[in-house]
DNA sequence: TACATTTGTATCGCAAACGATATAAAACAA
DNA sequence: TTGTTTTATATCGTTTGCGATACAAATGTA
């Protein structure tokens, strides 16, 4: 058995399964508004940028505007936000927060503390924070280059 | 804008991007062998251990059997694998590596490597990656063991 | 202007994930 | 032994992700 297929040796199933356990964490206190993990990053985005086109959304969140669309015409169905045709780029669509969707960041103010306590231990503290961020920054840096790159 | 919303401040944002992204720079080279990613786990955990129930599997893969079989079904589908009744306890079904099973870890040899050479960078090096390691398996400890305390 | 190309968004199909629930077999208890 | 609980899998429904593709509007070009 090689070395290198050991589950146990893996970066990927590390990172999909802290991904997915860290989501499952969001999931009770983002529920009770009836939201979802990926709607919650569409409303971080939102929240930053009142009005943004689909396309903007999607490349924040690294994400395909085939993935984006359905999501944000969920959204739109819960009255969180509105998608309106761009008048001077009538190829764009613009989502726009509504009063609702504005308010949820107060309804939500209480998660990111949780959570953040939620994974505070041994080896992730404060003072290491910044290294992950660094680490995982530069992961996806030159992951996204590479995707880039063949494309071009 | 509360600090704690931006989207740049997101620990599990990240974790959740730089998994997507590392899974997409397998696709090319599992998709060679019409495989997933999720399936290439399955088979990293039997190439470890040839026959297994399924409980066993999804244990190791921290997933749920409601996630693991229909995945399972689709594996069998395609010959990699049997899945068997257990006479010893009849609820359990077994999975079994088949010959082309087993023959795929020779087909998907170079894989890890050119995966590993995808991810370094500036901060992530065989230096850096076991601490790396550390804080996510550290991540995933404390959050499965919020999980199960929260089921007792 | 006419035509080709690019851009922005959406549709389609399939494979995960996962909460909720069902079902059968095993283990346990009265 | 009978009834209850637990265990191992599976089914169902919904939401993501994403490759492939479609399509209309805008842009560039001959």
């Amino acid at each position: 058995m090689k070395e290198q297929f050991k589950l146990d040796n893996q970066l990927c199933f590390r990172l999909y399964t802290a991904s997915r356990l860290l989501t499952q964490a969001y999931h009770p206190l983002l529920s009770e508004q009836g939201l979802t993990y990926p709607q919650y990053l569409v409303l971080m985005v939102l929240w930053e940028n009142n009005a943004l086109p689909v396309n903007d959304i999607a490349k924040r969140l690294m994400l395909e505007t085939n993935t984006v669309t359905p999501l944000l015409k969920r959204m739109e169905m819960q009255g969180i936000l509105t998608r309106s045709k761009c008048t001077a780029d009538a190829r764009q669509v613009i989502v726009t927060l509504t009063e609702k969707g504005r308010n949820l960041q107060n309804l939500l103010a209480d998660v990111p503390m949780k959570v953040g306590n939620a994974v505070i231990c041994k080896s992730v503290t404060p003072d290491t924070v910044p290294a992950l961020f660094g680490m995982l920054d530069d992961i996806i840096a030159k992951l996204d280059n590479q995707v880039n790159q063949h494309e071009a």
